[in-house]
Formats: structure tokens, sequence, C-alpha cells
DNA sequence: TAATATATTTAGGTATACCTAAAAAGGAGG
DNA sequence: CCTCCTTTTTAGGTATACCTAAATATATTA
């Protein structure tokens, strides 16, 4: 198992879950190399049996697949923990450096981190931490925009894109506070809604897409 | 600057310093690579201006190439720090994973994990941490089998050695206790100390050599 | 449905970092 | 000083992971 090939088992869950079928093209932009380049690793991975291939149309990773996945993400958000919680980074800037650590590979040394950081459930962005299995507690989760008017929510994760981040901060919004849907305009037009002080917030559609919410 | 051209460098002065020229098969045998790897691997060194290169003698690093190596220096002992303070890995297993860690090279990431370390002089086996700009604080230190008998002496660094790290812990031997030299064999026979209490010690020539101390 | 656009695959190449085997250089002892 | 032994270098090869360009498959739309 090399970093790369560990990459694209990321990328593949990160995208596609273990259901849907993710195309050549969105790796490629996900990873930063060429489709063609895509191509050859999936052969790679499918002659390993972490995937399966269906030609022309995607891939999607197996039972084997996810597993290592799974060990890649916990290794990710557990690194992001310490990074933002013991180095005290911000927000934006844990990700990058997380890619690389992650990478480093020892059951032993991830378990160890996971203790010296008391068993956290979830990384800064909200994301969930896989168990030592590559299990991930399940719960009810939408994007913001499925919400209807009305409902409470709080953010529980924001789909890694740093910009988002950054923007999110700036507005004073939060993983974890309780929020009131006002408005969802149709069309794919901007989401508003308010805090418990009445503050108003407002999103696009797009920006509504990569908030990760629970009803409450 | 690939991991593998670091390792090259950290090697070379590990077994060199930055004047002694370093030959091919000790710098093959310490990365478990071929005697030709090394020189593929010189050429491309020295062709980046990191080592001098005198063919069939061997290779010594410039200022540029000791300014890398430090570095990798740095991260590594830091990283060793951490794994055994924080992590609370013991004193033997630290150094093969931060092997690994070393290569993860982000200066704010090095920084930020010095100062939550408290910014620490010396690594779990004695050894320096360089300051940032590669800098190494001098001590005059000495191999133990080089000093006379009834000479007072500290444990500064035991040289990388896994079996010789475990041999010492399980005899109650120490880095910074204060022991007095009773004997040194000659023809690289065995050395023997004593601590304040006059517990009684006794070392091999071959340990004695990997034992960096310092006088009191 | 034929033409066009888009996505995937194949073919052929590159760079890194390793290898083995053979040739060349250097050092040591009779 | 010449042979023998060790070490280094050269020559030729491999695997990984990338690339571009061209060929092929699929999807869209006129």
């Amino acid at each position: 198992m090399t970093p790369q090939k560990e990459d694209y088992l990321k990328i593949i869950v990160e995208l596609g879950g273990d259901k849907e079928l993710v195309n050549n093209k969105q790796i490629g932009q996900a990873l930063s190399v060429s489709p063609a380049s895509v191509t050859e690793m999936s052969s790679k991975l499918l002659k390993d049996g972490y995937i399966t291939h269906l030609p022309y149309q995607g891939v999607r990773v197996t039972e084997k697949g996810l597993l290592i996945a799974n060990q890649v993400i916990r290794r990710h958000r557990l690194w992001e923990v310490f990074l933002a919680d013991k180095l005290e980074y911000s927000w934006d800037k844990i990700h990058e450096i997380a890619e690389k650590l992650e990478h480093v590979s020892s059951e032993e040394l991830i378990d160890r981190l996971d203790q010296f950081l008391g068993f956290p459930k979830k990384d800064p962005h909200g994301g969930s931490i896989p168990d030592r299995d590559g299990n991930i507690p399940a719960i009810d989760s939408y994007q913001l925009f499925e919400l209807q008017p009305g409902q409470d929510f709080t953010i529980l994760e924001v789909e890694d894109e740093t910009n988002l981040l950054q923007y999110l901060s700036s507005k004073n919004i939060h993983l974890g506070e309780q929020y009131t849907v006002r408005k969802i305009e149709t069309f794919e037009g901007p989401i508003s809604f308010f805090d418990q002080q009445k503050n108003e917030f407002q999103v696009s559609f797009k920006a509504a897409s990569q908030l990760i919410v629970n009803k409450l």
C-alpha cells in the first residue's frame, strides 16, 4: 500500500461513499492528476481487490478498499484534532498538513494519539472519526439546502474547502451552534437562517450544499 | 528535495559530520541500499550542490547540505520528544516512527511542535536538537572509553542502537545521572564505573564507544 | 440517426529510486 | 611491482507514478 494508493481510495470514498460509482474525471480533478493516470491507478487497485471497475462508467470501493480508506480518514482526522487542539492551528490550515501526516501509518502510533487526544469523536471540521476497525458511527445528517423553513439545526460538518471555512469564520458562523432556517430560495438560490439571538445569516446554494447539518 | 535525498544527507552527517569523508559502503549499509545506488544518488546530490565528491574516496556535505541535514535531524528529534513525552512511547521504539515523521516538512509545524514541547534542548536519547537555523549548540563530549579512572561524568547521549538502549534500561543506567569511572581495561576491554551510591556497573568496550559523556 | 462533444482508455515517454552484474580503480602484501 | 582483494563506478534493467497525444467509447443534440 503506497501513499498514492491510499490517496486514491480515500478520494473515491469521499466522492462516492461505498455505494456510488465515481468517475475518472472527478478523481483526476480531486487529486490533480490526468484522467489517464486515474485509469492506470484504477487497474492496479482493481488487481489488488480494493475497487470494482465498470469500464467507461467509474469505480467503487470494495469492503477491503473501504477499510483502507476509513483507516486513512481516521489518521487524517486525528492529526487534524492534534493540530487544532494541541498546536493551536486555525481551522482552515490543518487539512493540508494532515494530508502528509495521514500517510505515516503505525497502528500503535494512531491509537496512542487517539488516547492522548481523549478519544475525540469529531475532527475540527465536524467530520466523524472512524474507529480502529474503520467503522463510522452513523448519524442522520443532511445538506443545508435539504431542510424546510422553520427547521432548527446545527452544523455538523463543513466539507473541506479552505475558502468556505475562512468565509464562515469571518461571518461568525460556527459548528454546534443552534440555527433556524428562515428561507430557502428555489432554483439553487441563497439560503438564509438566524441564530438564537435572531442574527441573520445568508449563504449561497453552493455553500449550503457543503454544510452538513442535523435536524433538532 | 525528496525524502530519500533527506535521508542520504542526514546519514552522511551522522557518519562523518561536515569534516570527514564518508564512503559509499558505509552509506549503503546505513540505508540498506546497494553501493551502486549510493553512487547514483551521490551524483544527484553533487549536481544539486549538497555534497562534494572525491571519486573513489567518499563524499562530504557542503554548507548547503549540512543545513538540510540538520533540519531533518531537528524534525526527527522533536518528533522523538513528542513520542516519548506525550504519547508515552518507550525510549527504544521512538526512532523508527520518527524516521517517517521527520519527512513531513513544514517550518510552521515544526516550530509549533517545538513550542508545544517547551523548546526542548535534547531528545530522549540525549541528542542535541538543532535550532531553526540548523545550528547545534556545541558542548564538549567524549566517548566513555576516552575517560581516565576517577573521572566523574554523566551520559549525554546513547548512539541509536535499540538493543543497547534496552540493555542500559534493564541495568538501571540512565542519562543525566552522575557516575565515576573505576577502571578501563586496555585492548578494548570492559569499562567499569559506579554511581553516587557506589553501585557498580560494567559495560563492554563496544557499548562504551556508543555512550557519549561529558566530564564533570 | 448522424454529427459533435465529452470521457475513457491505450500507447508511448519521463523521472525517481532502486537492483544485479561486470568493468575499472585503488590499496595491501608477497 | 605485480597480483589479489576490496570498493567504486558503469551499464543495463525494474517498478511506481506521473505525463501527452491519439484512439475509442459513450452521451448529447441538431
